[in-house]
DNA sequence: ACCTGAACACCGTTCAAGT
DNA sequence: ACCTGAACACCGTTCAAGT
């Protein structure tokens, strides 16, 4: 391959130099990191259905069977990109760790925002196993909340509750992320049938798209319900 | 179909008895309604990754091609699928129509029922447009909220966290409805992880396995959090 | 109006083989 | 230890054709 280079060198000359400098023919060696990495790159451009042995393999520069020295298989492959992307680093110093309620809200919100950075990771989620970086936010929500003096016997459906709105707001949220298409397809019908659903037509409930906010408020309420005392 | 039929009783006599009534071999029509039916029973069957529109044919005694008569294409099935499983009747009479908690609870416990009587719909439904029965239980729920004296500025939110929390619990519910297979791994590679999530460990978060008590109990907090004042 | 088979452009994965 | 191509048993859908 080296041999290949200095040939092109002495070739085309200075044309050489249009070339970008990182070499794109060359491909570093398969491995297991580089191969979640791509796989996430293809699910973040092409979604869940977009990630193909095949496709993966030629972003790789590789045979499609090459990837299963480093795989067991596809379901590997989504298990090991659903995790990478769900890393937490915790909240930044400044927040008070007395703060039971700041630290909650924190990592949630940065849970949420985790994966909205990967839109199909949400709705993949719960098909999968928990993997260590879930497992860690949860025992992060475990203290906080013990801490808090959530009582024990109430701990586990705290921590359920929590987790279920977190989830439900984020996959509905993630999958609202669609083609222009679909979205167009959906506000017509809706107009079409308004006249049956006067209430919600009223409050424009399908037209309200501020989903921050209201992920924020609707977790406010929901650990208003939650709080001991 | 009906002079074949007679043409066989009159060359078989009485061996025709022998046969069931309904005489198996002889499909009815090819039909929209009967297409959506026999894919409910593949995807009770089979779940999300069993249904084939080849499979479907083969169930229905049909070509492959016929199906694309009656139906668009496969996305089509799925969301028809989706919506004939969701309807709801409403509560009993015996709930008194002034308890809007009450009325609350029992269609949100009916959806989450709905659902789980069919664990591939959970998953799909966020992918899916909102048909006519999610939107019938939308405006019931904004109704009962807005009798309860939910200001108008909070009703959205209030709709949505209720939304989140329920099918965050469905989907979750549902997936955990795995194969003895899965389950057995998962649980082996807690334990093993275990001594670094002391918390989770301690109150048993993953083995709580009286998921409808949690729904309940985490919905009456939800509840508490959003009711006014 | 309703159904069909052949064909196309894909899939994931097994296997036997190469270096 | 790592990579490969051929082959198998599947997919969804287009198309041109049948009744």
């Amino acid at each position: 391959m080296a041999a290949k280079r200095s040939g092109a060198r002495s070739k085309r000359g200075i044309n050489e130099r249009l070339q970008p400098v990182q070499e794109p023919r060359s491909e570093p060696p398969l491995s297991r990191e580089r191969i979640v990495a791509t796989a996430v790159e293809l699910l973040d451009a092409q979604g869940v259905d977009g990630l193909t042995m095949r496709r993966l393999a030629d972003r790789l520069g590789s045979g499609v069977m090459s990837l299963y020295w480093h795989v067991d298989n596809k379901e590997d492959v989504f298990d090991l990109a659903l995790d990478s992307v769900l890393e937490y680093r915790g909240p930044p110093q400044i927040v008070e760790s007395r703060d039971w309620r700041g630290e909650v809200v924190h990592m949630l919100e940065d849970w949420r925002a985790s994966m909205l950075r990967h839109p199909w990771s949400a709705s993949l989620l719960p098909r999968r196993a928990l993997g260590p970086n879930i497992l860690s936010r949860l025992e992060l929500l475990s203290k906080a909340l013990s801490r808090a003096g959530v009582a024990d016997a109430d701990l586990n459906v705290v921590i359920w509750s929590l987790w279920n709105y977190v989830m439900g707001a984020t996959i509905t949220r993630a999958s609202f992320d669609l083609s222009d298409d679909d979205r167009a397809a959906a506000q017509q019908r809706l107009t079409r049938l308004s006249e049956r659903y006067p209430t919600i037509e009223r409050s424009r409930l399908l037209l309200d798209n501020d989903w921050g906010g209201t992920f924020r408020k609707g977790l406010g309420f929901l650990l208003d319900g939650l709080s001991p005392g």
